[in-house]
DNA sequence: AGTAACAGACCGAACGGTCGGTCTTATAGA
DNA sequence: TCTATAAGACCGACCGTTCGGTCTGTTACT
């Protein structure tokens, strides 16, 4: 195994447990039980926990914004790339992913947290943004601030997100699924 | 001070540390400082440190349902009491409370909180359908499912809150508001 | 006198982090 | 080619501290 390797190796272990027991339960001693390195091994990848959690959150907002690249670079109608964002959210909170609310919950009082999420939210509100121009541009939109929209649109699948987190038995794509409907409605030209 | 009273206020003393320095870092002892009360005395009411965070989590729902409650009971159109609601919310997040965001990552694994936290989003999705059926019946939204709907508007409300949590410097109000405008811009029936 | 309400010293387990040492692989001089 | 040397990667026992929680009182009111 190479450097790297080992180092995502561990990244992956910390991020099940943190899935399955929270950011409370996550110890290192779990994490070195879990990634089958030893103890001095993860403290020789990482200076300490705080430095796991800081690339545990880099991996999940890398991964958010490629699924929103790679959704955004499909040549379809500003409205089928935003169901098609909205899906993809559902089919990777379907997976067995580790929630990024302990993430977002941590990086209220974590200044270089903080940062990270920051930049992320940043990013993923200039691409809406980009997005929506698209959409007005094309005259499916009715005109407005994209910036402003596309901030309401991440709110509206954050928010989903959250509520179909912590609701256990609900039909999370459904829902995400008539969120959408209801944001277009809004968002569509009347004709 | 009577023994409610007490409770009280070792409640409040933990929603503060909450506030400060979020869940991973409140303790016990320091909720015994912050309190003014001795250990023993902490203990005497609360038989464990998950029984305070249950009565921090039971104080913010309820104090959450109040406000839904007030504004709901208001004589307004169904738009204003939205609009009314997310007012409300905004103004409790520009005071010094806690964010839920703690407790709603706790929740995710602890069945009990789970529990009180389901019935809140069923009280609150129950009270918000009540309004969306009202406006539907009063001709100022298009018909739709009340109940599902009123999930979509938690979402966006709830999803609001936590980017405005998040990235500091943002004109929380003006995203709040515009939020609703986009979600009634759905909603209103088009004439 | 009895009990509800509190005080605070104390406990053991668990935690994040350290440290001296080992194993493997790469390099280089003879 | 063989071997001496060194560096990188990894090991796991151990340490100091902190944590939630307990226990033995003490106070004050009825």
């Amino acid at each position: 195994m190479t450097e790297a390797e080992t180092r995502q190796h561990i990244i992956f272990a910390a991020l099940k447990l943190l899935a399955e027991k929270g950011f409370t339960n996550l110890n290192m001693n779990d994490i070195v039980r879990e990634s089958g390195v030893s103890k001095g091994g993860v403290y020789w990848h990482f200076k300490s926990k705080d430095e796991i959690v800081q690339a545990m959150l880099d991996f999940i907002l890398t991964e958010q914004i490629n699924i929103v690249n790679v959704a955004l670079s499909e040549p379809d109608s500003a409205s089928a790339k935003l169901r098609r964002i909205a899906r993809f959210a559902e089919a990777e909170a379907l997976e067995q992913m580790p929630s990024p609310l302990d993430l977002y919950a941590l990086a209220t009082r974590d200044p270089v947290l903080m940062g990270r999420l920051i930049a992320y939210f940043d990013q993923y509100q200039a691409r809406i943004a980009v997005l929506v121009q698209q959409g007005i541009d094309e005259g499916e939109f009715t005109p407005g601030d994209p910036s402003l929209i596309a901030l309401n649109i991440i709110s509206l699948i954050e928010g989903a997100f959250l509520i179909g987190l912590t609701i256990p038995n609900l039909d999370f794509a459904a829902q995400v699924e008539s969120a959408i409907d209801l944001l277009l409605q809004g968002l569509n030209r009347r004709t």
